[in-house]
DNA sequence: CTGTTAGCGCATTCAA
DNA sequence: TTGAATGCGCTAACAG
């Protein structure tokens, strides 16, 4: 009645050989004589037996796992990311053990620890940012680390990103051309994020280029919500603006349905750049003109980067940088 | 340069106790004098002693970590359901591990294979339907299993799910009374999906309490995506429909943009209610009605269920229904 | 209340 | 090419 356990023993008795022998051919070792191979193979089968990865984990100090720490998969984001580690994850033959972290500070550390004491191979990290006690403790536990989609300001862990800087730049430039002078940035707490920084200055260079002095007015730090989108487009149209980059499609949707609500004409007479080209970007009306990271290719090269490290491979550089397009649609010129 | 390796060995000799006893007060055993507790206790922190799941799954044979089995990620339908789970799993000191399947029934088998080989002390399974050969593959492997907004329609597997043929005899009822008697019913393929067939039923309960004959061609079988439900607003114009329930909110949103696209006046000439009442329905506009199950209890329900079941524990009901509720919004009078 | 002793199922030397 | 022996780190009887 309880858990069948059929174990390596097993199938060395029925198969007449030692379990050592058993466990080469489970492991694909090449010193074994065809003939005992297919014998083993047959017993397998004849026995459906599957190997006990616990304890393989035990005794090889792998466990073929990988910890995925990420804010919310409830996030169309990370989600997107995610699915793509996953993918690669499966292709390399790593499962994914998946940790919400709401962004909070102590849960992260809390969800790391439990994932370490899971002895997993690797972490890959999702977040707006990598907080220096977070750093030090993965760093510590010398378990291999990727981040993915998220930067890491002292450049001693493994990321990958895209150039968030000159991508916001691009877009702010766009709307720049378009005859913006009051173009707001719209941006979760310049407080702990560290790519906020980076789109911040590309913000800024784009206006300096352009001679547009800059008006830290036009720099709104919202919640990264759909509501607080929503909420927000009053306030922008009070202030004069007329053009807005959003660093999150949910605040962006929010922002753009705000504005419908308010009778404003958009793209006539406001335009609005969202930054991730989530699903979402493309079931508004009007589409949203975005900057489109190649989100799943970010997660997919995150964790072929991770397998890449926990193999001890040459890598020749931990801070990959893909390329990103801007997707214009209805909500610009 | 290896990582570092602190075994219960290591706290019981700097605490002068043997291995059992660390090992007790490590697990809550009461069965410890509270001085030694407190040694111990303060050797562990010392030592910064991390307890090793892998030798504790081996030896207790038990992981603390369940599979979730879930199409995809990237769908904020099971997105929010897998939220759920893992919420209540962390409350109840489990890890997840996460696998996409695309609703693929040979990567479904696959992936149960490798959830069962890491030992996962139970299983969560959301997907459209539960193939007959994955619920042998499961029940034979006796480990405990919730379904998670699936149904089983032979009623052995333990599930959470709302009553879908009322909720949508409820939706279609609405539509009747708006005065529509052209009412599509979009559906994914009814050949390999119980819940459909349950919706299906409510579908024509609702024609036949109002006396409106069921008409085969008003069922739309359609893959369910966005693209999907854009293209269908032209067929269902020229089929002279005036209204719909759509059984996915990606599908139903592309419907929604299909018809704008196509200058229709919704609610005014064409009504549209949906099914799961994701963010998605709140960030069109006009807004989507839509049946409302309570997305983030499914999940977490199903979780506190598998908790019950992995524990031996009493059920009284193994198959759940959870109240839902419908939620009016624009795209109905 | 605490220590001793066996394994859990497998990978991995080392011999043969 | 194969087998025997050892141990991974911990839990779980069983004594004491």
């Amino acid at each position: 009645m309880e858990k069948q356990t059929i174990t390596i023993y097993d199938v060395a008795r029925e198969a007449n050989v030692s379990m050592a022998t058993v466990s080469r051919v489970v492991n694909g070792n090449p010193n074994v004589k065809p003939a005992t191979r297919k014998k083993v193979l047959d017993v397998i089968d004849e026995l459906d037996y599957r190997p006990n990865a616990v304890a393989r984990g035990l005794a090889s100090k792998k466990t073929t796992t990988v910890g995925v720490i990420i804010p919310d998969v409830t996030n169309l984001y990370f989600a997107s990311l995610a699915r793509g580690i996953d993918d690669i994850a499966t292709m390399y033959k790593y499962n994914i053990i998946l940790a919400n972290s709401d962004q909070n500070n102590h849960k992260e550390i809390q969800v790391l620890n439990t994932l370490l004491s899971k002895q997993v191979d690797g972490i890959l990290y999702m977040g707006n940012n990598l907080t220096p006690e977070l750093r030090a403790e993965i760093v510590r536990s010398k378990t291999p680390i990727v981040l993915a989609g998220t930067i890491d300001s002292d450049h001693v862990v493994a990321s990958v990103n895209i150039d968030y800087k000159v991508a916001t730049q691009e877009a702010v430039q766009k709307l720049i051309e378009n005859g913006h002078k009051k173009i707001a940035f719209v941006t979760p707490s310049l407080k702990n994020t560290f790519a906020t920084d980076l789109r911040l200055d590309g913000y800024k260079e784009a206006l300096a280029v352009a001679k547009i002095d800059y008006n830290e007015k036009f720099v709104y730090e919202i919640p990264l919500t759909y509501q607080a989108g929503e909420a927000l487009a009053d306030k922008l149209l009070h202030a004069g603006i007329t053009a807005a980059v959003v660093t999150d499609d949910e605040a962006a949707v929010g922002l753009l349905n705000g504005l419908y609500d308010h009778g404003v004409n958009v793209p006539k007479d406001f335009e609005v750049i969202s930054s991730h080209n989530s699903k979402l970007t493309k079931m508004t009306r009007p589409t949203l003109t975005t900057i489109a990271p190649p989100l799943y290719d970010i997660g997919a090269v995150a964790m072929r980067l991770l397998t890449k490290i926990m193999n001890k491979e040459e890598i020749v550089d931990a801070e990959i940088t893909l390329p990103y397009k801007i997707e214009y649609r209805q909500t610009t010129k």
